[in-house]
DNA sequence: ACCTGAACACCGTTCAAGT
DNA sequence: ACCTGAACACCGTTCAAGT
């Protein structure tokens, strides 16, 4: 984990990682089957504490349009937080999916805390009676979006583009699910 | 560009590559520097492709709000399409820019085929007068973000998901930068 | 100018062998 | 059960040498 926070996903080998636990390389194949294994334990770790970030969240807003709001700032500043753990949560997810199952449990739980928000905004009548699952798979798309735009350095070097885009985002978003009849 | 397409980035080796074109590994050191000099060329292309794809929607849908919808469309169709050849234009750009230039501007003209759709849908009233780079970033970011969860398999193995997902996602945007006084 | 073959410093993975 | 060292089949890259 510290070797992909702090030099990035291609530096993490089993080699460099056997000696920084002063093991061999080989030695990791007790723990894990291979590499990608190895990279699909540290996506669920991600999807995990994804998780608890974004409930938090939502919590301390204590529900509402304001913690949909505060949960997609919450999102995006994760993804820019941990780039390279996130590259890992979500480049190439099918192919570590496939070799521990458990991944997407993890990465669907974290999805529920979205479609759980949803549900309480659609019950409130807060935001529009459509299907919660593509409402959810809409607003992830949009901050997925910006996260990876701004990883991936496509917003340019400057970090504040990226932070002045959510908000922005959060608001246009609030407009397009927003209950028509008030 | 075969090779990616048919089996993807990591199938891409200097030395698969020469042996498909019936030369030495290193003959390939003559025409590019490195190997990401190679892949920056194969995001070039890609953007290049790109932007001629956004620029006929636009036009064969005469512009207007119509036309801004089908650009989204056809943004998705391309990142779906040509999956691998996405994943070099995006992942890790500003490596890959660092290394060739004129990546940074050939990924510019793509872009800019959104800022100027904006513009003239600004200049007829039919959205916000709002900063048309971040407004152009907000809607980018969307469709990118669609694209990056039905690339990577996050959207489920059904590709109608991610299909079905597109026109309702133009739709909460269109409410979200429309002008409001009609 | 363009290409080659050998060499170098890396990978992930396997496997027989040790404790 | 857990680890080791050697070996295998790969990489990208460099470089002296050929035409």
């Amino acid at each position: 984990m510290r070797t992909i926070r702090e030099e990035g996903v291609q530096a993490l080998t089993l080699r460099a990682a056997g000696k920084r636990l002063g093991v061999s390389r080989t030695a990791l194949y007790r723990h894990f089957t291979d590499k990608s294994a190895l990279l699909a334990g540290v996506a669920r770790e991600g999807f995990q504490r994804f998780r608890q970030d974004l409930l938090a969240e939502w919590r301390d807003a204590g529900g509402g349009l304001d913690g949909l709001a505060r949960m997609g700032v919450a999102y995006v500043r994760f993804a820019l937080s941990n780039p390279s753990h996130y590259r890992v949560m979500f480049g190439g997810f099918s192919d570590l999916a496939a070799k521990d199952p458990e991944l997407e449990a993890d990465a669907d739980a974290a999805f529920a805390v979205l479609v759980d928000a949803l549900e309480s905004l659609q019950a409130s009548g807060d935001i529009i009676q459509h299907d919660r699952e593509q409402l959810a798979q809409y607003i992830w798309a949009t901050v997925h979006g910006i996260a990876m735009l701004a990883i991936d350095g496509q917003l340019g070097p400057d970090p504040a583009v990226a932070e002045a885009l959510v908000p922005f985002a959060t608001e246009r978003l609030r407009l397009g699910i927003v209950a028509r009849d008030a």
